[in-house]
DNA sequence: ATCACTACCTAGTGCTACTATGTAGTGGTA
DNA sequence: TACCACTACATAGTAGCACTAGGTAGTGAT
């Protein structure tokens, strides 16, 4: 993956995550899936774990084990109310930073 | 600073001064200023000197020393070719991000 | 002589994504 | 049986970046 890419998301892919389980449950097999669906092609599964475990950690997420008819037994990942609150403060902190970046851009023109 | 701002900065940073630099040839005490007027308030001037040096090496920029009748003299750092090129990169890979996100910000309403 | 402002610089720390690799379970196939 | 492919989770070590917390210099005002 791109440098620039790699560090842009330092910061952003514990959002973008949190948000995906927003939407609904998912474990970290099905969320590496989700984020090569979007696109986010090369982030390795690795990463995805160890940022599971962070956010597991912090209380943003409960975690379920549930059998799995394919292999090992999955650690479904739900956001919580503090996750969920750290989600809007998330959004606030990129709309702030997305604002003006945009503005830089338009400057540049 | 809140810490998710303090990782989101993480590779848009050098984007912003970058893009600060393309409008026009600025020294570090002054970028610094213009970080705070622009609402980051809160970004050390030591994250700026660093930053600044980084960029040099990658010669990305150029540098020219001139005196200031206030002060030691400045290092006046502009934009060049390459520069340029790099922070194109920037926005394509900020944009496809940022679409990202707004994606998912969208989905979740 | 002290303070405030201008202007630059650096060592050490914490956090995060990446690389590379390992472990386990299930099913297909040669 | 042996091997492979896919599913699913996990971790040790590395690189890169912003922050903390200082320090050095030059100029002018009180």
């Amino acid at each position: 993956m791109g440098k620039q890419m790699t560090e842009m998301l330092k910061g952003t892919l514990e959002g973008i995550v949190l948000a995906i389980l927003a939407g609904s449950p998912a474990y970290g097999y099905d969320i590496t899936a989700r984020l090569r669906d979007k696109g986010l092609t090369d982030i390795a599964e690795g990463t995805v774990y160890a940022l599971l475990v962070r956010i597991e950690q912090r209380g943003l997420v409960d975690v379920e084990k549930r059998p799995s008819e394919k292999g090992p037994p999955r650690k479904v990942y739900s956001l919580n109310a503090q996750g969920g609150e750290y989600l809007e403060e998330f959004w606030k902190t990129w709309s702030f930073l997305s604002g003006r970046l945009e503005q830089l851009r338009n400057e540049g023109r």
